[in-house]
DNA sequence: AAAGTTTGCGACCGATCGGTTTCAAATTAC
DNA sequence: GTAATTTGAAACCGATCGGTCGCAAACTTT
Protein backbone atom coordinates (compact mmCIF):
# COMPACT_ATOMS: atom_id res chain seq x y z
CA UNK A 1 0.00 0.00 0.00
CA UNK A 2 1.22 3.37 -0.86
CA UNK A 3 1.99 5.89 2.00
CA UNK A 4 0.02 8.55 0.65
CA UNK A 5 -3.25 6.58 1.35
CA UNK A 6 -1.95 5.65 4.93
CA UNK A 7 -1.36 9.03 5.14
CA UNK A 8 -5.22 9.51 4.10
CA UNK A 9 -6.74 7.70 5.90
CA UNK A 10 -5.76 9.22 9.18
CA UNK A 11 -6.31 12.33 8.51
CA UNK A 12 -9.87 11.10 7.59
CA UNK A 13 -9.76 9.67 11.32
CA UNK A 14 -8.70 12.44 12.72
CA UNK A 15 -10.48 15.05 10.76
CA UNK A 16 -13.70 13.30 11.65
CA UNK A 17 -13.15 14.12 15.06
CA UNK A 18 -12.37 17.11 14.96
CA UNK A 19 -15.60 17.88 12.53
CA UNK A 20 -18.11 16.39 15.10
CA UNK A 21 -16.31 18.29 17.59
CA UNK A 22 -16.67 22.12 15.60
CA UNK A 23 -18.95 21.01 13.10
CA UNK A 24 -18.35 21.95 9.33
CA UNK A 25 -17.94 25.95 9.51
CA UNK A 26 -15.65 26.21 12.64
CA UNK A 27 -13.24 23.70 12.01
CA UNK A 28 -10.86 25.77 9.81
CA UNK A 29 -7.89 24.21 7.88
CA UNK A 30 -5.77 25.51 10.54
CA UNK A 31 -7.74 23.30 13.24
CA UNK A 32 -6.90 20.04 10.68
CA UNK A 33 -3.51 21.46 10.20
CA UNK A 34 -3.03 21.24 14.16
CA UNK A 35 -4.63 18.05 14.48
CA UNK A 36 -3.21 16.41 11.83
CA UNK A 37 0.52 17.72 12.47
CA UNK A 38 0.32 18.10 8.24
CA UNK A 39 0.81 21.43 6.94
CA UNK A 40 -1.76 22.55 4.66
CA UNK A 41 -0.38 21.76 1.45
CA UNK A 42 -0.46 18.40 2.78
CA UNK A 43 -4.08 17.75 3.34
CA UNK A 44 -4.86 19.71 -0.13
CA UNK A 45 -2.86 17.10 -1.85
CA UNK A 46 -5.00 14.15 -0.40
CA UNK A 47 -8.81 15.46 -0.68
CA UNK A 48 -9.88 18.99 -3.13
CA UNK A 49 -11.43 20.92 -0.84
CA UNK A 50 -12.16 20.49 2.97
CA UNK A 51 -15.95 20.22 1.64
CA UNK A 52 -14.64 16.82 0.32
CA UNK A 53 -12.66 16.18 3.19
CA UNK A 54 -15.58 16.91 5.69
CA UNK A 55 -17.61 14.34 3.47
CA UNK A 56 -15.27 11.45 3.72
CA UNK A 57 -15.04 12.41 7.68
CA UNK A 58 -18.89 12.48 8.16
CA UNK A 59 -18.86 8.92 6.39
CA UNK A 60 -16.26 7.83 8.53
CA UNK A 61 -17.82 9.48 11.47
CA UNK A 62 -21.19 7.88 10.90
CA UNK A 63 -20.05 4.08 10.23
CA UNK A 64 -18.07 4.73 13.84
CA UNK A 65 -21.60 5.48 15.33
CA UNK A 66 -23.29 2.78 13.53
CA UNK A 67 -20.66 -0.18 14.98
CA UNK A 68 -20.84 1.52 17.95
CA UNK A 69 -24.73 1.63 18.80
CA UNK A 70 -26.91 -0.64 16.50
CA UNK A 71 -23.94 -3.52 16.03
CA UNK A 72 -24.21 -4.46 19.75
CA UNK A 73 -28.32 -5.09 19.20
CA UNK A 74 -27.44 -7.74 16.72
CA UNK A 75 -26.05 -10.28 18.97
CA UNK A 76 -29.65 -10.05 21.01
CA UNK A 77 -31.56 -13.41 19.13
CA UNK A 78 -34.63 -11.85 18.80
CA UNK A 79 -37.58 -9.18 18.65
CA UNK A 80 -37.82 -7.17 21.58
CA UNK A 81 -34.64 -7.85 22.89
CA UNK A 82 -33.09 -6.12 20.45
CA UNK A 83 -35.10 -3.19 20.44
CA UNK A 84 -34.18 -2.84 24.72
CA UNK A 85 -30.40 -3.68 23.47
CA UNK A 86 -30.40 -0.60 21.07
CA UNK A 87 -31.46 1.57 23.81
CA UNK A 88 -29.41 0.57 26.10
CA UNK A 89 -26.44 0.43 23.73
CA UNK A 90 -27.22 3.43 22.86
CA UNK A 91 -27.69 5.78 26.29
CA UNK A 92 -24.95 3.38 27.42
CA UNK A 93 -22.49 2.98 25.75
CA UNK A 94 -19.81 5.27 26.00
CA UNK A 95 -19.39 7.80 22.27
CA UNK A 96 -17.35 6.25 19.11
CA UNK A 97 -16.97 9.88 18.52
CA UNK A 98 -16.37 12.92 20.56
CA UNK A 99 -18.64 15.41 19.88
CA UNK A 100 -22.24 13.66 19.94
CA UNK A 101 -23.88 12.06 17.06
CA UNK A 102 -22.55 13.34 13.50
CA UNK A 103 -26.59 12.67 12.02
CA UNK A 104 -27.72 15.30 14.19
CA UNK A 105 -24.89 17.63 14.42
CA UNK A 106 -24.92 17.58 10.45
CA UNK A 107 -28.99 18.88 10.93
CA UNK A 108 -28.53 21.23 12.89
CA UNK A 109 -25.78 22.89 11.93
CA UNK A 110 -26.01 23.00 8.44
CA UNK A 111 -29.61 24.02 8.05
CA UNK A 112 -29.59 25.67 4.95
CA UNK A 113 -25.88 25.12 4.93
CA UNK A 114 -23.68 22.86 2.99
CA UNK A 115 -25.41 20.65 0.53
CA UNK A 116 -24.03 17.81 0.18
CA UNK A 117 -23.52 17.03 3.81
CA UNK A 118 -27.03 17.36 5.27
CA UNK A 119 -28.18 14.85 1.71
CA UNK A 120 -25.84 12.53 3.42
CA UNK A 121 -26.72 12.90 6.96
CA UNK A 122 -30.56 12.95 5.64
CA UNK A 123 -29.67 9.31 4.03
CA UNK A 124 -28.27 7.84 7.12
CA UNK A 125 -31.03 9.11 9.22
CA UNK A 126 -33.69 7.20 6.99
CA UNK A 127 -31.59 4.36 7.05
CA UNK A 128 -31.37 3.95 10.96
CA UNK A 129 -35.47 4.46 11.10
CA UNK A 130 -35.27 1.90 8.33
CA UNK A 131 -33.49 -0.33 10.53
CA UNK A 132 -35.45 0.16 13.72
CA UNK A 133 -38.62 -0.40 11.76
CA UNK A 134 -37.52 -3.69 10.90
CA UNK A 135 -36.97 -4.20 14.21
CA UNK A 136 -40.26 -3.34 15.38
CA UNK A 137 -42.10 -4.83 12.90
CA UNK A 138 -39.73 -8.07 13.32
CA UNK A 139 -40.98 -8.40 17.31
CA UNK A 140 -44.73 -7.56 16.09
CA UNK A 141 -44.27 -10.65 13.75
CA UNK A 142 -42.99 -13.09 16.50
CA UNK A 143 -46.32 -11.52 18.05
CA UNK A 144 -44.08 -9.98 21.05
CA UNK A 145 -45.07 -6.30 20.47
CA UNK A 146 -48.61 -4.74 20.61
CA UNK A 147 -49.30 -5.10 16.70
CA UNK A 148 -51.41 -2.09 16.48
CA UNK A 149 -48.32 0.00 16.96
CA UNK A 150 -47.14 2.14 13.65
CA UNK A 151 -43.42 0.52 13.26
CA UNK A 152 -42.23 3.76 11.59
CA UNK A 153 -43.54 6.13 14.25
CA UNK A 154 -42.03 3.64 17.00
CA UNK A 155 -39.15 3.79 15.35
CA UNK A 156 -38.85 7.50 15.19
CA UNK A 157 -40.54 7.79 18.75
CA UNK A 158 -37.16 5.79 19.87
CA UNK A 159 -34.25 7.21 17.55
CA UNK A 160 -35.47 11.03 17.98
CA UNK A 161 -35.47 10.63 22.17
CA UNK A 162 -32.20 9.25 22.33
CA UNK A 163 -30.55 11.92 20.06
CA UNK A 164 -32.46 14.08 21.73
CA UNK A 165 -31.59 13.20 25.18
CA UNK A 166 -27.84 12.52 23.62
CA UNK A 167 -27.69 16.33 23.01
CA UNK A 168 -29.01 17.32 26.24
CA UNK A 169 -26.61 15.53 27.92
CA UNK A 170 -23.83 17.31 26.12
CA UNK A 171 -25.82 20.45 26.91
CA UNK A 172 -25.81 19.80 30.70
CA UNK A 173 -22.91 18.08 31.16
CA UNK A 174 -24.84 15.04 32.77
CA UNK A 175 -26.27 11.55 31.66
CA UNK A 176 -29.33 12.49 33.62
CA UNK A 177 -30.94 12.74 30.24
CA UNK A 178 -29.77 9.41 28.81
CA UNK A 179 -30.66 7.76 31.99
CA UNK A 180 -33.89 8.52 31.44
CA UNK A 181 -34.80 8.35 28.02
CA UNK A 182 -33.20 4.87 28.71
CA UNK A 183 -35.78 4.42 31.34
CA UNK A 184 -38.94 5.86 29.86
CA UNK A 185 -38.09 4.26 26.40
CA UNK A 186 -37.62 0.68 28.06
CA UNK A 187 -41.00 1.61 30.22
CA UNK A 188 -42.68 2.17 27.27
CA UNK A 189 -41.70 -1.05 24.98
CA UNK A 190 -42.79 -2.75 28.14
CA UNK A 191 -46.09 -1.85 28.45
CA UNK A 192 -46.72 -2.54 24.41
CA UNK A 193 -45.40 -5.88 25.42
CA UNK A 194 -47.09 -9.02 24.43
CA UNK A 195 -46.04 -11.53 27.48
CA UNK A 196 -45.69 -15.27 26.30
CA UNK A 197 -45.43 -16.95 29.10
CA UNK A 198 -48.24 -19.56 29.66
CA UNK A 199 -49.81 -16.88 32.52
CA UNK A 200 -50.45 -13.59 32.24
CA UNK A 201 -48.27 -11.38 34.83
CA UNK A 202 -49.33 -8.37 35.24
CA UNK A 203 -45.99 -5.41 34.84
CA UNK A 204 -45.17 -2.62 37.00
CA UNK A 205 -46.59 -0.13 34.39
CA UNK A 206 -48.72 -1.23 31.77
CA UNK A 207 -52.52 0.42 32.68
CA UNK A 208 -54.40 -0.46 30.10
CA UNK A 209 -52.92 0.14 27.12
CA UNK A 210 -54.87 0.53 23.54
CA UNK B 1 -38.06 56.96 23.33
CA UNK B 2 -35.02 57.41 21.76
CA UNK B 3 -34.81 56.75 17.73
CA UNK B 4 -31.55 54.36 18.58
CA UNK B 5 -33.67 52.13 21.09
CA UNK B 6 -36.08 51.49 18.29
CA UNK B 7 -33.27 50.55 15.91
CA UNK B 8 -31.67 48.47 18.58
CA UNK B 9 -34.68 46.30 18.85
CA UNK B 10 -35.04 46.36 15.53
CA UNK B 11 -31.08 44.99 15.48
CA UNK B 12 -31.76 41.92 17.65
CA UNK B 13 -35.26 40.73 16.45
CA UNK B 14 -33.96 40.67 12.49
CA UNK B 15 -30.47 38.81 14.11
CA UNK B 16 -32.36 36.52 16.09
CA UNK B 17 -33.76 35.08 13.01
CA UNK B 18 -30.65 35.08 10.95
CA UNK B 19 -28.16 33.53 14.25
CA UNK B 20 -31.31 31.00 14.65
CA UNK B 21 -30.84 29.90 10.95
CA UNK B 22 -27.38 29.79 10.45
CA UNK B 23 -25.81 29.55 13.60
CA UNK B 24 -23.00 31.78 15.37
CA UNK B 25 -19.97 31.01 13.55
CA UNK B 26 -21.73 30.73 10.30
CA UNK B 27 -23.51 34.37 11.05
CA UNK B 28 -21.01 37.29 9.52
CA UNK B 29 -21.54 40.62 10.65
CA UNK B 30 -22.30 41.33 6.93
CA UNK B 31 -25.16 38.62 7.04
CA UNK B 32 -26.76 40.98 10.03
CA UNK B 33 -25.88 44.03 7.81
CA UNK B 34 -27.79 42.43 4.65
CA UNK B 35 -30.36 41.74 7.41
CA UNK B 36 -30.98 44.52 9.12
CA UNK B 37 -30.15 47.32 6.22
CA UNK B 38 -27.51 48.51 8.63
CA UNK B 39 -23.79 49.46 7.68
CA UNK B 40 -21.34 47.57 10.19
CA UNK B 41 -20.68 51.20 12.09
CA UNK B 42 -24.30 51.38 12.70
CA UNK B 43 -24.66 47.74 14.27
CA UNK B 44 -21.24 48.12 16.30
CA UNK B 45 -22.63 51.62 17.79
CA UNK B 46 -25.53 49.60 19.53
CA UNK B 47 -23.71 46.25 20.31
CA UNK B 48 -19.95 45.94 21.47
CA UNK B 49 -19.14 42.68 19.68
CA UNK B 50 -20.97 39.93 17.44
CA UNK B 51 -21.16 37.99 21.06
CA UNK B 52 -23.21 40.50 22.86
CA UNK B 53 -25.55 40.50 19.88
CA UNK B 54 -25.78 37.34 19.89
CA UNK B 55 -26.71 36.68 23.44
CA UNK B 56 -29.38 39.26 23.45
CA UNK B 57 -31.00 37.59 19.82
CA UNK B 58 -30.37 34.39 21.55
CA UNK B 59 -32.58 35.63 24.62
CA UNK B 60 -35.10 37.32 22.47
CA UNK B 61 -35.50 34.03 20.02
CA UNK B 62 -35.59 31.73 23.86
CA UNK B 63 -38.70 34.33 24.76
CA UNK B 64 -40.82 33.85 21.26
CA UNK B 65 -40.40 29.51 21.72
CA UNK B 66 -41.73 29.99 25.09
CA UNK B 67 -44.38 31.98 24.31
CA UNK B 68 -45.29 29.95 21.21
CA UNK B 69 -44.67 26.46 22.72
CA UNK B 70 -45.43 26.64 26.82
CA UNK B 71 -48.11 29.73 26.94
CA UNK B 72 -50.86 27.65 24.81
CA UNK B 73 -50.66 25.08 27.54
CA UNK B 74 -51.62 27.49 30.37
CA UNK B 75 -54.84 27.60 29.25
CA UNK B 76 -55.74 23.91 29.85
CA UNK B 77 -57.67 24.73 33.02
CA UNK B 78 -55.70 21.09 34.89
CA UNK B 79 -53.06 18.53 34.86
CA UNK B 80 -52.75 15.54 32.30
CA UNK B 81 -54.57 18.44 29.90
CA UNK B 82 -51.89 20.16 29.94
CA UNK B 83 -49.42 18.31 28.90
CA UNK B 84 -51.21 16.97 26.46
CA UNK B 85 -51.86 20.62 25.03
CA UNK B 86 -48.12 21.07 25.41
CA UNK B 87 -47.10 18.09 23.32
CA UNK B 88 -50.00 18.86 20.45
CA UNK B 89 -48.87 22.65 20.50
CA UNK B 90 -44.94 21.90 19.96
CA UNK B 91 -45.50 19.05 17.30
CA UNK B 92 -48.17 21.43 15.36
CA UNK B 93 -47.20 25.11 16.33
CA UNK B 94 -45.30 26.60 13.36
CA UNK B 95 -41.80 27.80 15.04
CA UNK B 96 -42.10 31.71 16.21
CA UNK B 97 -38.83 31.51 14.56
CA UNK B 98 -37.32 30.16 11.90
CA UNK B 99 -34.39 27.85 12.32
CA UNK B 100 -35.92 25.06 14.82
CA UNK B 101 -35.23 25.43 18.40
CA UNK B 102 -32.78 27.75 19.55
CA UNK B 103 -31.73 25.98 22.75
CA UNK B 104 -31.16 22.79 20.93
CA UNK B 105 -29.16 24.64 17.85
CA UNK B 106 -27.12 26.53 20.47
CA UNK B 107 -26.36 22.95 22.43
CA UNK B 108 -25.35 21.42 19.32
CA UNK B 109 -23.14 24.25 17.58
CA UNK B 110 -21.88 25.45 20.51
CA UNK B 111 -20.09 22.41 21.60
CA UNK B 112 -16.83 23.55 23.28
CA UNK B 113 -17.56 26.79 21.62
CA UNK B 114 -19.27 29.85 22.69
CA UNK B 115 -19.05 29.69 26.40
CA UNK B 116 -21.63 32.61 27.23
CA UNK B 117 -23.94 31.07 24.47
CA UNK B 118 -24.07 27.22 26.18
CA UNK B 119 -24.48 28.72 29.68
CA UNK B 120 -27.44 30.49 28.66
CA UNK B 121 -28.90 27.32 26.50
CA UNK B 122 -27.89 25.55 29.26
CA UNK B 123 -29.72 27.96 31.90
CA UNK B 124 -33.24 27.75 29.43
CA UNK B 125 -33.16 24.29 29.27
CA UNK B 126 -33.27 23.56 32.80
CA UNK B 127 -35.75 25.92 33.04
CA UNK B 128 -38.21 24.15 30.55
CA UNK B 129 -37.60 21.27 32.53
CA UNK B 130 -39.00 22.66 35.77
CA UNK B 131 -41.58 23.59 33.72
CA UNK B 132 -42.86 19.90 32.81
CA UNK B 133 -41.91 18.89 35.90
CA UNK B 134 -43.57 20.61 38.12
CA UNK B 135 -46.84 19.95 35.66
CA UNK B 136 -46.23 16.37 36.05
CA UNK B 137 -46.11 16.18 39.84
CA UNK B 138 -49.62 18.31 39.44
CA UNK B 139 -51.32 15.38 36.99
CA UNK B 140 -49.94 13.32 39.66
CA UNK B 141 -50.51 15.27 42.78
CA UNK B 142 -54.24 15.51 41.45
CA UNK B 143 -54.44 11.53 41.31
CA UNK B 144 -54.87 11.69 37.14
CA UNK B 145 -51.27 10.29 36.25
CA UNK B 146 -49.28 6.90 37.45
CA UNK B 147 -47.74 8.48 40.60
CA UNK B 148 -44.72 6.20 40.21
CA UNK B 149 -43.32 8.01 37.49
CA UNK B 150 -40.38 10.17 37.96
CA UNK B 151 -41.67 13.69 37.17
CA UNK B 152 -38.09 14.39 36.13
CA UNK B 153 -37.83 11.78 33.82
CA UNK B 154 -40.93 11.85 32.48
CA UNK B 155 -40.25 15.56 32.00
CA UNK B 156 -36.76 15.05 29.77
CA UNK B 157 -38.76 12.50 27.99
CA UNK B 158 -41.29 14.53 26.40
CA UNK B 159 -38.83 17.52 25.56
CA UNK B 160 -35.96 15.14 24.81
CA UNK B 161 -38.20 13.49 21.87
CA UNK B 162 -39.94 16.79 20.67
CA UNK B 163 -36.95 18.90 20.56
CA UNK B 164 -35.18 15.60 18.34
CA UNK B 165 -38.25 15.28 16.26
CA UNK B 166 -38.18 19.21 15.61
CA UNK B 167 -34.37 18.58 14.41
CA UNK B 168 -34.96 15.48 12.39
CA UNK B 169 -38.01 17.74 10.77
CA UNK B 170 -35.82 19.81 9.48
CA UNK B 171 -33.63 17.04 8.37
CA UNK B 172 -36.05 15.66 6.22
CA UNK B 173 -37.98 18.23 5.20
CA UNK B 174 -40.73 16.85 6.36
CA UNK B 175 -43.49 16.59 9.87
CA UNK B 176 -43.56 13.21 10.26
CA UNK B 177 -41.31 12.93 12.62
CA UNK B 178 -43.16 15.83 14.72
CA UNK B 179 -46.52 13.89 14.02
CA UNK B 180 -44.81 10.79 15.03
CA UNK B 181 -43.74 11.86 18.33
CA UNK B 182 -47.07 13.48 19.34
CA UNK B 183 -48.65 10.46 18.66
CA UNK B 184 -46.98 8.28 20.62
CA UNK B 185 -46.09 10.69 23.33
CA UNK B 186 -49.70 11.13 23.71
CA UNK B 187 -50.20 7.44 23.52
CA UNK B 188 -47.43 6.66 26.54
CA UNK B 189 -49.23 9.59 28.75
CA UNK B 190 -52.83 7.79 27.94
CA UNK B 191 -51.42 4.62 29.32
CA UNK B 192 -50.23 5.87 32.46
CA UNK B 193 -53.07 7.71 33.16
CA UNK B 194 -55.16 6.75 36.19
CA UNK B 195 -58.93 6.20 35.13
CA UNK B 196 -60.91 8.70 37.56
CA UNK B 197 -63.68 6.56 38.18
CA UNK B 198 -61.67 6.08 41.17
CA UNK B 199 -59.81 9.18 42.77
CA UNK B 200 -56.34 9.24 44.27
CA UNK B 201 -56.06 11.78 47.61
CA UNK B 202 -54.41 15.04 46.51
CA UNK B 203 -51.77 15.75 49.05
CA UNK B 204 -50.09 19.04 47.18
CA UNK B 205 -51.77 22.34 45.41
CA UNK B 206 -49.78 22.81 42.39
CA UNK B 207 -46.79 24.06 42.00
CA UNK B 208 -45.77 27.44 39.97
CA UNK B 209 -45.98 27.33 36.28
CA UNK B 210 -43.08 29.71 34.82
C1' DA C 1 -33.56 78.35 15.25
C1' DA C 2 -29.41 77.40 17.59
C1' DA C 3 -26.85 74.30 20.29
C1' DG C 4 -25.97 69.87 21.83
C1' DT C 5 -26.53 64.85 21.33
C1' DT C 6 -27.38 60.72 19.11
C1' DT C 7 -27.01 58.11 15.16
C1' DG C 8 -25.20 55.56 11.29
C1' DC C 9 -22.19 55.52 7.19
C1' DG C 10 -18.06 53.78 5.14
C1' DA C 11 -13.16 53.68 4.89
C1' DC C 12 -9.89 51.25 7.24
C1' DC C 13 -7.31 47.68 10.26
C1' DG C 14 -4.73 43.26 11.20
C1' DA C 15 -5.86 38.48 11.31
C1' DT C 16 -7.49 34.56 9.33
C1' DC C 17 -10.22 32.24 5.97
C1' DG C 18 -10.16 28.42 2.04
C1' DG C 19 -7.34 27.45 -1.62
C1' DT C 20 -3.04 27.36 -5.10
C1' DT C 21 1.48 26.65 -6.53
C1' DT C 22 6.33 25.60 -6.32
C1' DC C 23 9.80 22.54 -5.37
C1' DA C 24 12.92 19.71 -2.57
C1' DA C 25 12.87 15.49 -0.17
C1' DA C 26 11.14 10.96 0.47
C1' DT C 27 9.43 7.01 -1.52
C1' DT C 28 8.73 3.62 -5.07
C1' DA C 29 9.71 1.15 -9.27
C1' DC C 30 12.97 -0.65 -12.40
C1' DG D 1 21.57 2.40 -7.91
C1' DT D 2 19.21 5.38 -10.46
C1' DA D 3 15.27 7.31 -12.58
C1' DA D 4 10.39 8.22 -12.07
C1' DT D 5 6.88 9.20 -9.10
C1' DT D 6 4.64 10.51 -4.88
C1' DT D 7 4.59 13.29 -1.05
C1' DG D 8 4.29 17.30 1.98
C1' DA D 9 6.38 21.93 3.61
C1' DA D 10 6.01 26.70 2.90
C1' DA D 11 5.30 30.92 0.64
C1' DC D 12 1.66 33.08 -1.40
C1' DC D 13 -3.15 34.55 -3.05
C1' DG D 14 -7.57 37.31 -2.94
C1' DA D 15 -11.51 37.36 -0.02
C1' DT D 16 -13.61 37.85 4.16
C1' DC D 17 -13.51 37.80 9.08
C1' DG D 18 -14.66 40.71 13.55
C1' DG D 19 -13.79 45.14 14.98
C1' DT D 20 -12.44 50.54 15.10
C1' DC D 21 -12.98 55.32 14.18
C1' DG D 22 -13.77 59.96 12.28
C1' DC D 23 -17.31 62.65 10.68
C1' DA D 24 -21.48 64.48 8.72
C1' DA D 25 -26.35 64.01 8.88
C1' DA D 26 -30.33 63.35 11.75
C1' DC D 27 -32.49 63.99 15.73
C1' DT D 28 -33.56 66.36 20.60
C1' DT D 29 -33.49 69.78 23.51
C1' DT D 30 -33.72 74.48 24.60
Amino acid sequence: MRKGELTRRKIIETSASVFNRLGFSRTSMSDLMAATGLEKGGLYRHFGSKEELALESFNHAAELMEHAKFDPSLKAMRSVQRLEEFIKTFANASSPIPGGCPVFNAAVEHDNGNVKLRLRARETFQKWLATLSAWVEDSQGQGELNPKLSSRTLAIHILCTLEGALIARNLLGSPEPLLAAESSLLDFLNSNRIVQTKRFTVKKKSKGLL
